[in-house]
DNA sequence: AAGTGTGACAACCGCGACGCG
DNA sequence: ACGCGTCGCGGTTGTCACACT
């Protein structure tokens, strides 16, 4: 292909239909080659991109309907960005538009939660671990044990793992969801046995104030 | 009314995997 | 075993429309 007179940018309506019919008499492969053969100026690339997304049959273009939100979400919880793995799963829809929805809708929603109820929740199953140490600083500092909680171990174990930093967000639900991982298990043997700044305990009412299904949807 | 910010979506890019000669 | 072409995937960017000031 000679790349200095690809087309690029948005698709054309007779580019749209030479692609499906030569798509549909030749089939879906061999991009580069169709795109030739059609008289295409775009690459392989480019049209089995919009073959894939747009053109072929069978596509949904309309809004997610909440039982497919609800299946993306869980999906994402369970494979991660495997966008071509959980498009499989819902028909009709590609892999680029389950991305960009989770991208523009559904990971804030996740975001926005997390900030507030899921810190919320975690610092409130926390609270008793904490107990000890939120009494130290409040006789220390003079100040009340709602306010002080902020400044407790956890609270801060909190700050640093979660909602705030946002390329973290994702690998923690994920382990959240699978249970949590060797580290966290770790982690939290050590905090049983010595007491340290981690007093975090995964234990089963941490598992249960996460009932991922269901907040979302009540947003 | 004009400028700016933001959200949503389409399209592109880079890279790795795979198949074939 | 190797090189090459092709495909598939996930991340990123570009563009447009709309909201806000």
């Amino acid at each position: 292909m000679q790349g200095e007179n690809l087309h690029k940018g948005t698709w054309l309506q007779e580019e749209d239909e030479q692609l499906i019919s030569f798509v549909t008499r030749l089939g879906e492969r061999r991009w580069d080659s169709l795109a030739k053969v059609a008289g295409l100026r775009r690459s392989g690339k480019s049209c089995r991109l919009r073959w894939l997304n747009y053109l072929r049959p069978n596509l949904k273009h309309g809004p997610f309907s909440v039982e497919e939100e609800r299946l993306i979400v869980q999906l994402q919880l369970q494979w991660g960005n495997k966008w071509s793995k959980i498009a499989r799963r819902l028909s009709g829809r590609t892999d680029n538009e389950i991305k960009n929805y989770w991208r523009t809708h559904l990971r804030k929603r996740v975001q926005v939660q997390q900030k507030g109820e899921f810190i919320y929740k975690v610092e409130n199953v926390a609270h008793d671990f904490n107990k000890k140490s939120i009494e130290v600083v409040c006789s220390s500092e003079g100040e009340s044990k709602e306010n002080s909680i902020d400044r407790s171990p956890l609270s801060d174990w909190g700050m640093r793992n979660s909602p705030y930093h946002e390329s973290k967000i994702l690998d923690w639900i994920a382990e959240l969801q699978n249970g949590f991982g060797d580290k966290e298990k770790e982690l939290g043997q050590d905090c049983n046995s010595n007491g340290s700044m981690y007093e975090y305990n995964p234990h089963q009412e941490y598992y249960d104030t996460w009932d991922y299904s269901g907040f979302l949807w009540d947003l």
